[in-house]
RNA sequence: GGGUGCUUAGCUCAGUUGGUUCAGAGCGUUGCCCUUACAAGGCAAAGGUCGAAGGUUCGACUCCUUCAGCACCCACCA
């Protein structure tokens, strides 16, 4: 075997061990009876995406629980699979198109739709290749697509079974149109922004008056639209105007004075114009008042014909700038005030939403919303964080209908056909079609042109990628899957809506054991969801394209390696907490893989050095020979464990970082190794050295594996190295269990004590800048209780540890001349040195330490002669305040008197 | 208008059931070290009293109230 470099280096190995996994089927989950199943269905990304960071976060953390519980011994299945979202893709391909000169239009629907399935085939697979690079063990020969035929067909399924129980219909509404796509949008694609606009104060003559009404509008083109003038009922100033009529200035329409609840009289002048075909609220004032509808819009934005010829054809806003004019020119503008009000936008591309009549299809979500609202009520479905429960209570409880067509040909097409006399029905087929429609066989059928949400597909992932409405045993096992890891942004456009489907659609399917689910628990999609954080650049950003501030994935990987970005995203991300990234704190990922890289050289030369050749079993934990070290790193192996676990199983994934990080860096490197040193570098016999390597092979044995759920290549690469398994890999290598007989509290505060005395030492050599290379004379008094640990053993850790040539135990009444001193658990500690202690130096910093044990001691006075706290507090505590009191005050006692000498 | 989150060392942030050797980490800073795993490193040091004001409690960074600042979500008044 040859030595490893001295540096990590990722790119070497990373393809190396992705395609080894992958090639040897590791990612593959499969029904198995004998196992738990533990499933996560990836977000699917739109297949127009590349990886951005707030990808490898979330993918990171998925990657992270399928593999700790693939290696506990689970069936973990990881569905990949990618998200066909319309706008966006057919954005992709019409802005293609554009640079040849074309539009969708000319080429027609059929031609068009090739062309997206042309480039989906050439870049849509981009970020699913992108998910290997960052080690995701993915099961990819589940992957899937949202136009999937299977998938196809559980959209047609669901939209027919939903229209049979007349939970889909179709109606002409106000929708949120986007007039650069020429779509319908639902309200939640709708942004608001806050923008400063302006509030114009328009008078309409009254008829057969001299007197005006005076409406304020933000948006004044919309007048030519309008069909009538609201007031409050209650406002006496205008009572007794309701009923009379006004004249639309330019226009010359006579509109109704009509009264209506929704007027406010606080607002502006208390009255309203009503233009129920272009604003949501007099879309309702509208209904209730018999209004009509008087359209001035295309598609587009422009003007139509219904507006007097100066105006049609005109954008709304430059019709916007040329009504104002005219309504100044002619004396109908009363003022002009600045007003701040929210302008809704596309959520794709940012145009100005105009409210518009169109014939849409809805689903009633009211119904569905129900059981959704229960069962994350009774806790069958939680929250990570929980407060998302109460958000998403909120918007269940409140829910409105879906307003699920899109004017778009990227999609599901609607599956609703209309006979020649204007019938219509949902179904599977145009055969079915024909059936419900009571028609034969060659009556021509057509179809609805539009296609449905993108969301409308995805709601339905978690038991459309595993073959519903087929009922197979993969939906049986995998159903509901585990853990949802996304971000708390898509709550209500995908959670939500997952929930509402899995417990409709999934009714009565069989479960595990062949019954027919029919329990909440059974029944919901996923068990726990965990909401991810945002990733935001160093100033707080959000990542944008247009800001330039997210970095490529790709090129950081390139950088640092997939681990070190794996473990910073995974180290950065609190539950909850948004999370401000930037390149460079990757440093503290690749930092650590080279810390863990190196330990692992460490231990592989020494192997070498010892046992040559050998190939050493590390199944077992080599017991022989244990010291103080090794009952204390085991406790500490064994704490890391349990704490790790506990990390991951309530969410905290920032802490299990910080569990490995603590463990690998501060115990096994900081302190371990150096003790296990003491012993290779010793007179111990070489069998005794080969156990003591042996045993710490097989610590860092666990450690690797407990590393691996976040750092899959790096524990790989060194595992392969170490222990010689012949074709096996971490991947599938049993995860450590907490060995209660090896917690070890005991070894634990010896160590702990041994720990502090090398500290005093260290402390007193760099306060007094004794050069490493000068070996120390150390006297120590230890009190009876560690007499024998300082005595016996563990001067050998002194000395190497903090360079010290000698260490003699003196004697109750012996006080060196000239001293630097420390008190650990009452041990006295001397470093007689003269000529190279710095005694003012050392003198302040006995002062120092003096002081400060002054200060506790106050305290703990000031508590226990407080009655109160002595009958209040529990006895524990009491009898803790104590000993800490008298521990204090003996070690004080010994600095002052130490301080003294030094001063004589 | 309603709601949520945040405010802890120079910077970025941890701190899960209230008990001062738990006020921490990383980065940065300072000093000494290329000590035979690691300078992407080692050893040590300096820096915060935990946004403000009250309250509960024997005791609060940790619970409650109010206030201030910041961020976000939902609804939306023309």
């Amino acid at each position: 075997m040859t030595e490893l470099p001295k540096t990590y280096s990722p790119k070497d190995v990373e393809d190396k061990w992705y395609s080894f996994w992958e090639s040897r089927g590791l990612f593959r989950a499969t029904v198995n009876k004998n196992k738990t199943p533990y499933t996560i269905v990836i977000p699917p990304p739109n297949i127009t995406g590349i990886l951005t960071m707030g990808h490898v976060l979330n993918n990171t953390i998925q990657d992270i629980f399928i593999r700790w519980k693939r290696m506990q011994g689970y069936e973990a299945c990881w569905i990949p699979g990618t998200d066909h979202a319309g706008i966006a893709t057919q954005n992709v391909v019409e802005k293609s198109l554009a640079q040849e000169g074309l539009n969708r239009h000319q080429l027609g629907r059929e031609k068009f739709l090739e062309r997206v399935w042309e480039w989906k085939r050439e870049y849509g697979g981009t970020i699913i290749k992108q998910l290997r690079k960052l080690g995701a063990s993915c099961d990819w020969e589940r992957e899937r697509f949202t136009m999937d035929e299977g998938l196809s067909n559980a959209v047609k399924e669901v939209f027919v079974r939903l229209f049979d129980k007349g939970l889909i219909y179709r109606g002409k509404y106000i929708v949120n149109w986007c007039t650069f796509h020429h779509t319908a949008l639902s309200d939640d694609e709708v942004e608001h922004t806050e923008t400063q606009g302006h509030l114009w104060h328009i008078k309409y003559p009254l008829e057969g008056s001299k007197e005006f009404a005076v409406v304020a509008t933000t948006r004044p083109e919309t007048m030519l639209g309008d069909a009538a003038i609201a007031v409050n009922p209650k406002d006496e100033r205008y009572k007794k105007l309701i009923g009379k009529h006004a004249i639309l200035p330019i226009v010359g329409r006579k509109l109704p004075i009509i009264a209506d609840e929704y007027v406010d009289s606080t607002f502006g002048t208390g009255m309203v114009k009503v233009t129920p075909a272009h604003d949501q609220n007099d879309f309702l004032m509208g209904q209730r008042h018999n209004l009509p509808q008087i359209n001035i819009f295309n598609e587009d934005g422009t003007l139509n014909e219904s507006v007097p010829k100066q105006y049609e054809g005109m954008d709304r806003f430059d019709c916007r700038k040329q009504i104002i004019k005219d309504l100044e020119a002619q004396g109908y503008l009363l003022k002009t005030e600045p007003h701040t009000y929210n302008v809704g936008r596309c959520y794709r591309c940012n145009t100005i939403i105009e409210p518009y009549i169109s014939d849409q299809w809805f689903v009633k979500m009211k119904p569905l919303a129900i059981p959704a609202l229960r069962v994350v009520h009774e806790g069958h479905v939680r929250f990570h964080p929980e407060r998302w429960t109460k958000v998403y209570e909120h918007w269940m409880a409140n829910i409105r209908d879906w307003c699920i067509s899109r004017q778009l040909w990227w999609g599901h097409r609607i599956p609703v056909y209309y006979a020649p006399d204007g019938t219509y029905t949902a179904a599977r087929n145009e055969d079915e079609a024909r059936k419900k429609l009571g028609l034969d066989a060659n009556t021509p059928l057509r179809q609805d042109d539009d296609v449905l949400d993108t969301w409308f597909s995805s709601w339905l992932w978690p038991f459309s990628t595993l073959g519903w409405p087929e009922d197979t045993q993969d939906l049986r096992y995998f159903n509901p899957t585990d853990t949802l890891v996304t971000g708390p942004d898509i709550i209500f456009f995908w959670v939500a809506r997952m929930v509402m489907a899995n417990m409709e659609f999934m009714k009565g399917m069989p479960n595990a054991q062949g019954k027919p689910r029919t329990k909440n628990e059974e029944l919901v999609p996923f068990r726990d969801v965990y909401f991810t954080s945002i990733i935001r650049d160093a100033q707080g950003r959000k990542m944008s394209k247009s800001l330039g501030n997210s970095p490529d994935p790709l090129d950081v990987i390139n950088e640092y390696g997939a681990d070190a970005l794996r473990f910073t995203v995974a180290y950065l991300s609190p539950l909850g907490q948004d999370v401000l990234f930037s390149v460079e704190k990757c440093e503290l990922g690749r930092n650590f893989a080279n810390k863990i890289w190196n330990a692992g050289r460490f231990l592989l030369m020494n192997k070498t050095e010892i046992c040559g050749g050998d190939h050493l079993a590390l199944e077992k934990l080599p017991t022989d020979h244990l010291d103080l070290a090794d009952k204390w790193i085991l406790s500490r192996l064994n704490h890391a464990v349990r704490d790790f676990n506990d990390a991951l199983n309530n969410f905290h994934i920032n802490e299990s970082t910080k569990v490995l990080y603590d463990f690998v860096w501060h115990d096994f490197c900081d302190w371990y190794v150096e003790l296990v040193k003491t012993r290779l570098y010793g007179d111990e016999s070489h069998e005794v050295k080969r156990i003591v390597i042996q045993r710490a092979l097989w610590i860092f044995d666990r450690a690797l594996r407990m590393l691996h759920p976040h750092m899959p290549f790096v524990t790989e690469e060194l595992w392969q190295h170490l222990t010689e398994r012949n074709g096996q890999s971490i991947m599938r290598a049993t995860f450590p269990t907490v060995e209660e007989q090896w917690i070890d509290e005991k070894a634990e505060s010896e160590m702990a004590f041994v720990q502090n005395v090398i500290n005093a030492v260290r402390t007193i050599r760099g306060e007094n800048n004794i050069p490493p290379a000068t070996e120390i004379r150390v006297h120590v008094r230890p009190t009876a209780e560690h007499r024998e640990l300082i005595f016996d053993a563990y001067g050998k850790y002194l000395k190497k540890l903090a360079r010290v040539g000698s260490i003699d135990i003196i004697s109750p009444t012996w006080v060196p001349k000239l001293a630097a001193s420390a008190v650990v658990d009452g041990a006295e500690i001397f470093i007689p040195l003269e000529g190279l202690i710095d005694i003012s130096a050392e003198r302040t910093r006995l002062e120092k330490e003096i002081a400060r044990l002054q200060q506790l001691l106050e305290s703990i006075a000031k508590k226990l002669s407080n009655p109160q706290f002595v009958e209040r507090a529990p006895k524990e505590v009491v009898q803790k305040e104590r000993e800490k009191q008298v521990n204090f005050q003996t070690s004080l006692e010994k600095l002052k008197k130490n301080l003294e000498q030094l001063a004589a």
